[in-house]
DNA sequence: GAGGTTTTCGCTCCAGAGGCGATAACTAGG
DNA sequence: CCTAGTTATCGCCTCTGGAGCGAAAACCTC
């Protein structure tokens, strides 16, 4: 750090920073949040979310990447971005640590293999957590379900291919209400969301109708006809 | 900070961390933000905003609370939310400096008296900023214009009360086009956003028929039907 | 090929955004 | 007091897009 001048020092107080990672997905029908089981104090054997300190060199991005790769295969993790940075003065008790938030999402299909610390818990029924780690996990939850309606995020909780029902199983965990399957087809499809492959499911266990494949028209982040209200002129 | 065990202790890195205001206010019709002229190096002569760093007692807020005394009375800041923080390892030239944005709005007709390096420049005609200064005040503008149209965040920029063409004005300069005066009464009102009073305006210069004269139902956020598709069944 | 199961499509309905012209409500000037 | 000018507001229409339901399609098994 050059530190020309005397008087060109930045002489703000530091703090230790650390990152954390709710990483969500959709197990068994129902929304899981990934957390690990501390082993040492503070709040030893609460679960906890992943994540840690900040190198000198990385940014936000880095670190919870390089954090959470002790715990998940990060290329299973197809969704991240920031939520907020809390600065409670006592949200750790040895000292006081700054913590922002980061959004991540692992589709439905791939099971990652965890350490024998880590699983996943459905956001309904969680465990006592370390910290103020749940109010991270709120903020995530909230984030997702309101995202979920006005953006094409879902490509990050669904497999490659998917059919209607299954995509619909997974919105209903996620959003905590079934919605129709015709409604939604039709508002995904139109919004150039998913699109149908030429392609039909095996017809499952119990016989039926083949369901066609569908697909996600792309799998970054983009945000659909975001304000649907007082529109600009045409 | 009570360290007891050796193993207890935090370790993480620290680093000075900023807390940055985007004061947002409709000024002359057009959207402005509050900068000051940095008198001293680096970016000297670069316009700034507002901010600086945070006390080891104080929260971010209380902290962004007490750097905007020094430019403008908070009391005139309707409105102050969080957003995103920057972890950018070379976004000041001096260290390391951790950033997190906020937002604030001033109504129109409240006119602080600001120091003299201070001013309220249009968003749309920045002069250079220092650091990467530019990109809170997107942010920030960003926020603004979608909370628009899905909360009553208006009532910040808003004075207690005002006429429809105040308030289509108001949103004009704020969003960048105009809303026509009728749908914007109408999905205000539908949505319990704003009511009429049983007062009119004096019509003003050139005659006319006198305006109602609305208010906001409350002053404070409030997010209206947030997700009006997909929605829940009733 | 009959009966069961699941998907998908067509039809309707409804809420809410958006536009435009007619009318209301004032001022100013004669 | 009447008229012209100006601005606000309301009523009526359209249009987009979400929501529901039942019939038909497409498969399975027996």
């Amino acid at each position: 750090m050059p530190a020309t001048k005397e008087g060109d020092r930045v002489n703000f107080p530091s703090y230790p920073h650390e990152v954390l990672a709710v990483v969500l997905s959709v197990r068994d029908g129902r929304l899981c949040v990934l957390l690990w089981k501390r082993a040492r104090s503070p709040h030893r054997d609460r679960w906890a979310l992943p994540g840690g300190g900040v190198e000198s060199t990385e940014r936000f991005r880095e670190a919870i990447t390089g954090h959470l790769a002790a715990k998940v295969d990060v290329r299973d993790v197809a969704h991240l971005e920031q939520l907020a940075t809390h600065s409670r003065v006592d949200r750790d008790p040895r000292a006081r640590v700054l913590a922002t938030g980061y959004l991540g999402l692992v589709p439905s299909d791939v099971e990652p293999d965890l350490p024998s610390d880590t699983a996943w818990h459905p956001v309904e029924e969680l465990p006592r957590t370390a910290f103020d780690h749940h109010h991270f996990i709120e903020a995530a939850t909230g984030r997702l379900r309101a995202k979920l309606s006005y953006t094409n995020i879902g490509f990050a909780l669904a497999p490659l291919e998917f059919t209607i029902a299954e995509l619909r199983d997974l919105f209903g965990a996620a959003l905590g209400y079934q919605p129709g399957a015709t409604n939604l087809t039709r508002v995904l499809t139109r919004r150039h969301v998913i699109d149908p492959t030429d392609r039909r499911a095996s017809s499952g266990q119990s016989g039926g109708r083949p369901a066609t494949v569908y697909k996600f028209v792309t799998r970054e982040l983009t945000v659909t006809d975001p304000f649907a209200v007082l529109r600009p002129p045409r």
